[in-house]
DNA sequence: ATTTAAATTGTTATAATATAACACTATGTA
DNA sequence: TACATAGTGTTATATTATAACAATTTAAAT
């Protein structure tokens, strides 16, 4: 039997985003993965945003809107990219992907005043990270 | 005494292009506004983004990051602007502040596994708004 | 009232982010 | 095979946002 999630065959181009995203330790922004990219043979934005956005579709990376850049998943538990938190800090841009059962678990259960429930949403928490807070 | 939030004196920019943002029944993105202000005089998108920065800034109007849209602020408890919520719907793109004290306080009270807190945050809930859903 | 600092404005130019349109190629499957 | 679906390559363009600089307004501080 096959896992649950992220089973997918990259294309070409979704491997060479995918593998410069992951190896990377903070969020890329589109325009450097280009830059990052092109001795591959990958020369227009358009062949990176299409990779980017099927690979934000399959859960393998997000996007951090508030910074228009991308980090890859390694939350074996946010399966196909439909509720994500994140804490980034407001000196050094370093972001990190939450993985908290209570939080997701409250987020999931949570009703607004219609009663309304939402199985998908994006949290993003500011503050200082470690490091910088004791600078 | 004065009220505690949101006594802010606005400039004629600012308060222009807040009236226009506060009359919206939906977010405005800051070309939009351009176009919408320039019989009043404001003929440069710089002139826009330094309004909408400090509307912003003291909390009179948010930013829906996903939608790179701005709303005005209609909740009198999230003061000056560290703690947002907002659901959007994926049809219609209507977008309402979620005001909701158990949320605000679980949220404010989250902390991350190094019992890190955040004061600072923002949450975006997608889903279909109860008209989109009954169509 | 005069000086000073801070905030705001007006302006031109440019940077950064993202999509439209179209022709073509690869892949899976009936 | 024939067909549908997804992915690619390419050029051009649309959308969102900031840099740099000079001038003006505003609100203290002396
Ligand atoms: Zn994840
Ligand atoms: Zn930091
Ligand atoms: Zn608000
Ligand atoms: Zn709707």
């Amino acid at each position: 039997m096959k896992t649950m999630h992220k089973e997918h065959t990259l294309t070409k181009n979704q491997q060479i985003i995918f593998d410069l995203i992951d190896k990377s330790p903070e969020p890329m922004k589109a325009y450097s993965i280009l830059f990052n990219v092109q001795k591959k043979g990958i020369k227009a934005p358009l062949q990176v945003y299409r990779a980017l956005d099927k690979l934000v579709e399959i859960g393998k990376i997000h996007k951090i809107e508030s910074r228009n850049a991308f980090i890859a998943c390694h939350n074996s538990s946010c399966r196909v990219a439909k509720a994500t938190a994140f804490s980034i800090c407001e000196i050094c841009e370093k972001v990190t992907e939450i993985s908290s059962a209570g939080l997701s678990k409250y987020l999931a259960n949570f009703k607004d005043k219609d009663g309304m429930k939402y199985i998908k949403y994006n949290l993003e928490f500011f503050g200082l990270c470690k490091k910088c807070k004791v600078k």
